[in-house]
RNA sequence: GCCGAUGUGGCGAAAUGGCAGACGCAACGGACUUAAAAUCCGUUUCUCGUAAUUGGGAGUCCCGGUUCGAGUCCGGGCAUCGGCACCA
């Protein structure tokens, strides 16, 4: 097959735009203080969510938003703003590590390689990226940064007086241990035996790994732990101040999952059901003079009177305490099976609920009633208390358990427009009946109610619960950050910033132990960190280096502080709460890294290091790219598309053009290579319009080319696809921008002229989304024409001359009921009474109107008449 | 089950409550060419009709409503995709 002709000399002209970008250093953002900075300009921070550098190189997906960020950041320079806009890598995680295993070869190693392709790839692309300021995870000089942000954490506490992250220093208690943000704990974990380490709970789906599909179980084990939770109200006040899409804001809120209730303590009265009262109560062993209570949570407090028996969690501490000897064994059965249970099985929720009763009886506090306990595994121990009261009238759990154990069940809230019947197993509001001191209430003034009751009466108190869990933050990996701490008779204590970073040891195998010891445990040396004590062997996971690399950027060659203070304040500066002015990249890091890095700021504002309490002030979601056959992209259904061929075929500005002109950036889309064809072939258009061939096959100015003056309708669409494209690219339409600009080339391709004043701004407009033809056009013009100077980057984005869009006449449509009958047109400055005449005068609208009364005419200015008739 | 997003030609998609289908792809017809490719011009929602056009009717997932007028707003469904999921 003979190489097919290009239809214009990208493979000629691109490359070499590409390597005059470069060495000219054309979009290097200086810092404040710096050569060359002009405090003049308003600062405009565009970041993409840098991209993990796997052997597999780019897909089209990645290119999808940083073609989006890069129109931007190039519009923005031309509007006249400093553009912080850079790329670095987020090089920590398993593949490498996975990759090394097999065959020995250093993550380190394996990883300078795939950032060498990524690298290429980007640059083949053409992005505006400032390289100066790239960074990667995996550079010493970037994670003992990481390092020390994690000393901070370490070194701090949550407030609840101020609510806000402070030194460990002002802790008054005597444990500051239990306070701190960054802490150890032994709790059930995922583990997952195949990769060899443990999970947060958000890289865990559907009871396997994120990564890889492997099983995973839940597992006891002595881990670092973040104290996320601690900010689990601020994360969710201070989403209404971001420009997020609200579905995402959403995500998070869900995720966070605040429930404001109550919590009621219910005494337990062992082995008796018929009497209630002092006499029955237990006197739990070892805990002399305080009386066995248990505390339940709940969101519908006002239910309290339909509580009609009690449920702990198997793995409830109370359990052993309070199981009478009869039902000792059946209790100790079932906790037996459950345990044996995996996570699947346990929450699968087609399955019948199961429980055992374990013998004794608590008191419900509102009607002094008995009410059994049982156990079931129904109820988790990671929510709320671990215990529940069923309220089996008006929760739908409950009244499967219940009805399959014949449990009394009492309605006790009247729904609006239901019977007593329908109400049953509903969790509406109503009013309150069968309910005491409640009967007759609205539910909110029912919660309200009973909440002080109990708060009076010493029986519980108004609360609120969080579906967050804190963040594990240990991992059982060689590649990642060490931990700057070290153990000494088994306590933990915190390495001095002057030692980072903590470097991981060389490893001759980075296998996993499998026993839940990490790989660095086996660098025997490393781990002796002084005659008493030892490093920490856990490393922090993969979110670690992305939660602040947005900071480094700013200042990325800082190695006396994470950020230098003026660069942080300059770039993430102005009135919004967040910093960067644009974040694109996908949805699957709605609750992960938007959260984690949100939660790392807000530490590093409280202790005074940053500027804004929130990260990222717009986040835009770019949707999924899928293959030709509209499925997703996947190596299996072969219907993965790699970008350097496109490149290769149509060339870089005809990719990115391609990649926005698809459809809305917000919208999952498949690919089409007839599509990129066709952005080609308009590139082409733009190119022939001002460029002709001669006989030798070499490109030249064209002849039409001329600086004499466009005619009105020229003059008219250019300043139109003007006022469009900018108002499009600000609203991130570029889709409809490209095809504005293909109305303006349509309109010049039959001219004979082809004027200068016409086609110099159009090239501007162009040259966000198809930089290397514009910029080489641009210079090709300027070699015959003195009209501007300097190459593309030192333009200034053109302005719509709205005079020039005025019309003298419009077209209105003409509507008899609704529907169209015939066009007119008016002058301008018309009133509506003139252009009721001009339409009635209208020889067909009369022949209509013809034995019709006319009811009502309404006349829209410049647009429309609508003629009522009867 | 709960929450959210989306539903428009053969396809990707446009449309501040005011001409539905801009722009592009594909298809068809034509010009150029020995021929093909490329390029340029034209047609292209469906349907009925005419010798002819600025002809008639229907049409934005379905049912209903508000309005002079609804793809757009409101109510109720259906479908697809995404998130959460025994969270008390």
């Amino acid at each position: 097959m003979s190489e097919r002709r290009k239809p214009y000399p990208f493979d000629q002209f691109e490359p070499k735009w590409q390597a005059l970008w470069e060495k000219e250093q054309s979009f290097h953002a200086p810092n404040p203080g710096e050569k060359d900075f002009d405090s003049r300009k308003p600062k405009f921070y565009v970041l993409d969510m840098f991209p993990y550098p796997s052997g597999a190189g780019l897909h089209v997906g990645h290119p999808e938003g940083y073609t989006a960020t890069d129109i931007m950041a190039r519009y923005k320079r031309l509007s006249g703003c400093n553009v912080l806009h850079p790329m670095g890598w987020d090089a920590f995680g398993l593949p490498a590590e996975q990759y090394a295993i097999k065959t020995g070869q250093h993550p380190a190693v394996t990883t300078r390689d795939n950032i060498a392709k990524f690298k290429s790839q980007l640059k083949a692309i053409g992005f505006s990226y400032d390289w100066q300021r790239e960074v990667n995870t995996t550079d010493p000089r970037y994670y003992k940064w990481t390092q020390w942000i994690f000393l901070k954490i370490y070194n701090s506490w949550f407030n609840p007086e101020t609510t806000r992250a402070e030194s460990i220093s002002t802790y008054r208690g005597d444990d500051p241990d239990s306070v701190r943000l960054a802490y150890v704990a032994d709790v059930p974990v995922n583990w997952c035996q195949e990769l060899g380490t443990v999970l947060a709970n958000e890289e865990v789906v559907d009871g396997k790994s994120e990564v890889g599909g492997f099983p995973v179980v839940k597992r006891p084990m002595r881990q670092w732990m973040l104290r996320i939770t601690a900010f689990a109200d601020r994360l969710i006040a201070e989403l209404d101040g971001l420009d997020w899409p609200e579905s995402i804001k959403l995500l998070q809120r869900n995720w966070i999952g605040r429930s404001e209730g109550a919590e009621i303590e219910f005494v337990t009265v062992n082995g008796r059901e018929d009497e209630s009262g002092s006499g029955g109560l237990s006197k739990p062993s070892g805990q002399l003079g305080s009386i066995a209570a248990i505390r339940v949570f709940t969101t519908r407090a006002d239910t309290l009177y339909g509580a009609t028996y009690m449920v702990l969690s198997p793995e409830h501490p109370l359990i052993d305490q309070l199981t009478t000897d009869e039902c000792r064994s059946a209790v100790n059965d079932y906790r037996a099976a459950v345990a044996s249970k995996s996570e699947i099985e346990r929450t699968d929720l087609s399955k019948e609920k199961t429980g055992v009763f374990i013998g004794a009886f608590a008191i419900n506090p509102a009607n002094g009633k008995n009410v059994p306990i049982w156990i079931a595994d129904y109820v988790l121990m990671g929510y709320g208390t671990g215990a529940i009261m069923g309220v089996p009238g008006h929760d739908q759990r409950d009244l499967e358990f219940a009805r399959r154990f014949d449990l009394p069940v009492v309605p006790v809230v009247q729904a609006a427009e239901k019977t007593r019947e329908e109400s049953i197993g509903f969790l509406e509001d109503g009013v309150a009946m069968n309910s005491g001191i409640l009967d007759g209430l609205a539910t909110p003034d029912a919660k309200k109610k009973i909440i002080s009751w109990l708060e009076e009466n010493g029986h519980g108190r108004a609360d609120i619960r969080y579906k967050l869990r804190d963040w594990l933050f240990s991992r059982q990996r060689y590649w990642g950050e060490p931990f700057p701490i070290v153990w000494e008779d088994g306590k933990h204590s915190a390495l001095s910033e002057s030692e980072l970073p903590i470097v991981p040891p060389e490893l001759d195998d980075y296998k996993p132990t499998g026993t839940g010891e990490p790989p660095l445990a086996k660098a025997k040396e490393w781990v002796l960190y002084s005659d008493q004590a030892r490093r920490e062997t856990n490393t922090m996971p993969q979110w670690a280096g992305s939660c602040w690399y947005y900071l480094r950027f700013c200042d990325p060659q800082n190695d006396e502080r994470f950020v230098g203070e003026e660069a942080e304040r300059y770039w993430t500066g102005g009135e919004a709460p967040g910093g960067v002015d644009l974040y694109v990249g996908g949805t699957e890091h709605a609750v992960l890294h938007l959260l984690y890095a949100r939660f790392w700021h807000k530490v590093l504002f409280d202790l005074g290091y940053l500027s804004k309490p929130e990260p990222f002030q717009r986040l835009v979601n770019q949707g999924i790219i899928l293959g030709e056959d509209g499925q997703k992209m996947s190596k299996s259904r072969g219907n993965v598309v790699n970008p350097d061929e496109v490149i290769a075929l149509y060339g870089a500005d005809a990719f990115r053009l391609y990649e926005m002109f698809m459809g809305p950036l917000e919208q999952m889309k498949p690919w089409s290579m007839r599509g990129v064809e066709g952005v080609a072939r308009f590139l082409a258009r733009v190119w022939r319009l001002l460029m002709a061939e001669n006989q030798a096959g070499e490109w030249h100015l064209s002849a039409n080319v001329t600086n004499a003056a466009p005619d009105k309708a020229q003059l008219k669409i250019t300043h139109a696809t003007i006022k469009k494209v900018t108002a499009d690219i600000e609203s991130l339409s570029f889709n409809t921008a490209i095809s504005q600009m293909m109305i303006f080339v349509n309109a010049f391709t039959s001219a004979v002229a082809i004027p200068l004043a016409a086609m110099r701004p159009f090239l501007v407009l162009l040259n966000p989304f198809a930089p290397h033809i514009a910029s080489e056009l641009w210079e090709t013009l300027n070699r015959k024409f003195a009209d501007a100077e300097g190459d593309m980057t030192k333009q200034s984005w053109p302005t719509a001359n709205e005079a020039l869009l005025v019309e003298d006449e419009v077209e209105i449509v003409v509507q008899i009921n609704g529907k169209v009958r015939d066009r007119v047109t008016v002058l301008m400055s018309a009133t509506d009474d003139e252009v009721k005449e001009a339409v009635l005068a209208s020889p067909r609208i009369h022949a209509l109107l013809d034995g019709k009364s006319v009811r009502k005419v309404i006349v829209v200015p410049k647009k429309l008449v609508n003629i009522v008739v009867s």
